[in-house]
DNA sequence: GCAGTGCTCGTTTTT
DNA sequence: CGAGCACTGC
């Protein structure tokens, strides 16, 4: 097919900035692959100086798929990847100058809330006022906007705010003492290393002389700032986007870089792309419709050439029983009329709607894969086995020493562990090294001592295999000698499961080692970082998909089925009460356009929360569907009252007074003993320095510590 | 050290 | 309502 004039305009703008507003199903994966042919073809530009940047995996294996397809092999020396496997690659390379000792290893959510649950902990705080998930999304932002706590100023001087700032202060501390990095780190840190190394900076900008840049409505502040960083010198950016499909702004994403680039990029064009090549017209028409209802944006209006198409079919039920029963229905129709199951996809806004969804088609035997949800590379065993392997190269890893130091059980229990600790601590020293301290064993019990030494010798001989074995070879014999193989053995449906996945992961590994040139334990530790449940999207299986609109960005189905459109579902809850639902529209644009020829609408009355019903009307957006192009023969408007508001209540802390005098000694139900060196009086309350004997000092807040005066006995 | 029990609390969305 | 978590009792 060839391109249209928009098109092409945008593919022979070779040099200096361009901002490409590309409307859904616009073509733009085929403008950013064009105009890098067109840059080696006529420019004789070397593939390698080529950067291609894209939010997900599946974007950039696509990506470099079609450039493939349209250069040859040329295509395999342009540079693709996300925002977290570019950042990554260069810190890797850079990695003292990041600030790491050494190898590194990266936490996903769940290790860093476990790290921030340890830090809430260690300042004598409670997790129930703050919740280390919420904290973690605080931190999060902070990091998006390069801010750590050295400079972090709370806006207002609250003692939440206070005592955030010391324990986002406390993660860092542990998270860096283990080496580990988390996913904003991956991008933040390479920032900040470039600004602080003017020499690596500049090989970077020489080493990317023509970026582009995929979805760029949904770069955070860091991302934007990488990107200004490394088009410095040869300020060559070819980025591509739609400000109606930003999606993220939860996540930071800033609609702002994309409204704003014009005037922030020097000789920067804008070209829109308008023709849409996905969808019919009636589809079209609605989400034209919606979208328009908007307030921020550059503007732009989709036409196709495509057919009318049918009505968008819009229904109604009482309950998601119900949708879910008359969903089987739909599939079988449209199998019927001959298209194949994995031409639909089911499109919803929150995880919780899959499951009565899911519960049906298992009953009606139709073939569906999910996405999100419990994560495939999240589970438990999968990350056990990985901890292994992050231990041997980074043996500053502490979290991933306790995941291992007693799994499969060995004898190492709660009081052992705690031991460890102390004994690292007194000697500054790592979980790993204590244990293989001969001053440590020697104080162990009979017991504990044979169950430490049996790991140091499994630890010791996975050292000694990974000189010659390969990562598959590796992780199997970790499976083996670990005693995990045994520990799953059983025959409930747990361990099946569990060995399954095992099983799968170890397969996984094998494909990883064909199909990537980095075949190293470090490079497929980053990379399955990295990877999430989507990566493992397989075209050819032929079933219904199942997935949150936010996963669906950048895919097309025949058949789009949105379910649980209701107010309070679709726009959420939140965003009504907090009265900007623009973002909601914008998602739900998202959803109607992934559709090309049929597009199906549910909506429920009653909804479940918790144990009780809420009735609600139908999503506020189909009002703004307009009669010619729908089918609502069984749809039911519903009413639209003002729902209750719930309250909700913050928890404030009372400021106390300095109960304990500076030199006295205090005993901490946690810690045990220590002596206060410092007394603080902040506004927000006051505050101890302990030094403990057995864990040295910590920093307590008063109203929390439970502290005791200590008595000796 | 582990299994079993009772309790709490939740609902966005993800690299 | 049900998942996940902390606590308790062996």
């Amino acid at each position: 097919m060839d391109l249209n004039d928009k098109q092409n305009e945008a593919v022979d703008h070779l040099y200096n900035p361009l901002l490409v507003l590309a409307g859904a199903g616009s073509g733009k994966t085929r403008v950013i692959i064009n105009r890098i042919a067109r840059l080696i073809s006529k420019e004789k530009i070397s593939p390698s100086s080529i950067l291609a940047v894209t939010f997900t995996n599946k974007a950039a294996k696509e990506l470099k798929n079609r450039l493939y397809n349209l250069i040859g092999i040329d295509a395999k020396f342009v540079h693709c990847g996300t925002f977290h496997s570019i950042c990554l690659q260069i810190l890797r390379e850079f990695k003292e100058s990041a600030g790491f000792n050494g190898n590194f290893s990266i936490y996903d959510t769940d290790d860093k809330v476990k790290l921030i649950k340890v830090a809430i902990r260690d300042l004598g705080l409670d997790d129930k006022v703050y919740k280390p998930k919420i904290v973690g999304n605080i931190i999060s932002k902070l990091k998006n906007r390069l801010i750590y706590p050295e400079s972090y100023e709370p806006k207002s001087d609250n003692v939440r705010d206070y005592h955030i700032k010391e324990i986002y202060r406390r993660y860092q501390e542990l998270i860096e003492a283990n080496d580990g990095c988390d996913f904003d780190d991956i991008i933040s840190k390479t920032v900040l290393m470039l600004h602080n190394n003017e020499d690596i900076s500049f090989e970077i900008q020489n080493r990317y002389q023509f970026i582009h840049v995929d979805e760029y409505q949904d770069t955070n502040f860091s991302q934007e700032i990488f990107i200004e960083t490394i088009s410095k010198t040869f300020n060559n950016l070819f980025v591509v986007g739609d400000e109606d499909q930003s999606i993220y702004s939860w996540r930071g994403a800033e609609v702002s870089n994309i409204l704003n680039f014009c005037d922030k990029y020097r000789k920067s064009k804008l070209i829109r792309l308008e023709k849409n090549y996905r969808s019919t017209k009636n589809i079209l028409k609605g989400a034209n419709d919606i979208i328009k209802h908007n307030s921020k944006r550059l503007g732009k209006t989709l036409f196709t050439e495509n057919e009318e198409g049918s009505p968008i079919v819009l229904k109604s039920y009482d309950y998601d029983t119900e949708e879910a029963d008359d969903l089987i229905k739909t599939l079988n129709n449209l199998k019927e009329s001959g298209y194949s199951f994995r031409d639909t996809a089911v499109l919803y806004r929150v995880n919780s709607i899959s499951r009565t969804i899911e519960d049906r088609l298992r009953k009606n035997s139709i073939p569906y894969r999910i996405f999100g949800g419990v994560k495939f590379y999240e589970r438990k065993e999968i990350k056990d086995i990985t901890a292994y392997l992050n231990l041997l190269l980074n043996q500053n890893d502490n979290l991933s020493f306790e995941r291992v130091i007693n799994f499969p059980p060995r004898g190492i229990g709660k009081e052992s562990i705690k031991k460890i600790k102390q004994f690292s601590y007194k000697n500054s020293s790592t979980y790993l090294r204590s244990v293989q301290d001969n001053d440590f064993t020697e104080n162990l019990t009979p017991r504990a001592k044979k169950a430490v030494l049996s790991f140091s010798d499994l630890y010791n001989r996975c050292l000694e295999k990974m000189k010659s074995y390969n990562v598959y070879d590796l992780a199997n014999f970790i499976f083996k000698e670990s005693g995990m193989d045994t520990y799953y053995s059983k025959d409930d449906d747990e361990s099946i499961e569990r060995r399954q996945n095992i099983e799968e992961f170890l397969s996984g590994i094998k494909e990883y080692m064909e199909s990537n040139e980095d075949s190293s334990l470090l490079g497929f530790l980053q990379s399955v970082a990295l990877l999430t449940d989507l990566d493992k999207f397989n075209e050819s299986e032929d079933s219904i998909t199942l997935m949150t609109v936010h996963s669906s960005k950048g895919l097309e189905f025949k058949n789009i089925i949105i379910c649980g459109a209701n107010d309070g579902i679709f726009p959420s809850f939140r965003s009504i009460q907090e009265g900007d639902i623009e973002e909601e529209r914008r998602l739900f644009y998202v959803a109607m356009t992934r559709a090309e020829e049929n597009l199906f609408i549910y909506s429920y009355k009653f909804n479940r929360f918790g144990a009780t019903y809420d009735s609600s009307p139908p999503s506020r957006f189909i009002e703004n569907l307009n009669e010619d192009y729908i089918n609502a023969s069984e749809f039911n408007r519903g009413d639209r009252n003002p729902r209750v508001k719930r309250e909700r209540v913050i928890v404030k802390p009372k400021i106390e007074k300095v109960k304990f005098e500076k030199g006295s000694w205090v005993t901490h139900d946690q810690f045990g003993d220590g002596k206060i060196i410092v007394v603080e009086e902040h506004k927000s309350g006051v505050a101890y320095v302990i030094d403990f004997e057995d864990y040295g000092p910590k920093k307590l807040l008063a109203k929390y510590a439970k502290l005791r005066k200590f008595e000796a006995d």
